[in-house]
DNA sequence: ATCAGTTGTTTTATTAGCAAAACATCAGTT
DNA sequence: AACTGATGTTTTGCTAATAAAACAACTGAT
């Protein structure tokens, strides 16, 4: 396949992970202390403040950050839905990784930090459907869970990764 | 939560996307056409010979690819792990969104392509046991999967982003 | 009023990853 | 032998994201 179609497309990513960052560090400090200054982030996101301050300039530039009267900085309506739609994301992706994958918190959390801001909103979409649906009454959603978490404790013997990855799959999967 | 511990893990992954797929478009080379030089590299990534000559000699260097005598690369020892754990992982996530989550193949492998790197072991592992379970001819799992399929086709309401995070999983999740 | 601490900005430098262009090498053709 | 084309490297420049350090401005305490 070579896919040399579809790798660069990681680049052109519109927001970067940084940025995420950035911009969801300015929503929790305004949750937290109601205020969120160039200092603030910066002592957050554990940075300095020259490198935060050039960042945010970027920001405020793009329109995801405005600043009030007295350098107090806030989300934009274009910043707040991206940063909405990232939380989302990350809250699903942790969920998923934790509670269904049963990955410890700080593993989950990690690697939902880590793809958060790179899921489409289809993949977020669907991804929220699954898991809740998953995780709800259903009783075929628990007698599916229960037994893949019994599965999970049966066969502990797995050779990962693995060396022939056309033959990952080589089962029923129709 | 803050998080401020754990995000600043993204960059110090050693292993980027820009290299996971110089590793990957060898590998790929070597089987398909036998043979992988920094030119075919360059043209497999769409780059210019002049960046795929740096990033290579950057890899050269840290022993994920060796140099025939005669320019001709191959992955070390090392460098074929390195893309067997990728290559595994994005197989796994392709075959979830893709076939679980219903999305289409070109998203499907966009997103697979942009977290393949990225994910843990850990749960690239977990995720393959629950894919495998969840494809697998388990009446259980089918049962679980016609009836989710069924639910998307219903409820084709819903807003994405949501604006409370928090509340995004109000159900009886347990 | 002065001094100390905090804040925000700017400048300089670094690294990763790319492009563009110049350059050298080598193979095959004529 | 000379020309052509493919290959590999190097140099220069660009952008994003950082650090470090210098600087200016404001705040508060004494």
């Amino acid at each position: 396949m070579m896919a040399s179609d579809v790798w660069k497309e990681f680049e052109s990513n519109a927001i970067s992970h940084s940025v995420a960052h950035h911009l969801i560090a300015i929503h929790e400090l305004m949750g937290d202390q109601g205020y969120a200054r160039v200092s603030d982030v910066a002592r957050a996101l554990e940075i300095t403040r020259g490198s935060a301050s050039l960042t945010l300039k970027a920001l405020k530039g793009r329109g995801l950050v405005v600043e009030d009267h007295n350098k107090f900085l806030k989300l934009s309506e274009d910043g707040r839905r991206i940063v909405d739609s990232i939380l989302a994301k990350r809250a699903v992706v942790r969920k998923f990784l934790n509670e269904v994958l049963k990955l410890d918190e700080h593993q989950a959390e990690v690697d939902a930090c880590k793809v958060e801001h790179l899921l489409s909103a289809q993949t977020g979409e669907q991804l929220l459907h699954f898991v809740r649906f998953l995780l709800s009454d259903d009783p075929t959603a628990r007698q599916f869970l229960s037994e893949f978490w019994s599965k999970l404790d049966q066969d502990e013997e797995w050779q990962w990764p693995v060396q022939d990855v056309d033959q990952l799959f080589n089962m029923e999967s129709r």
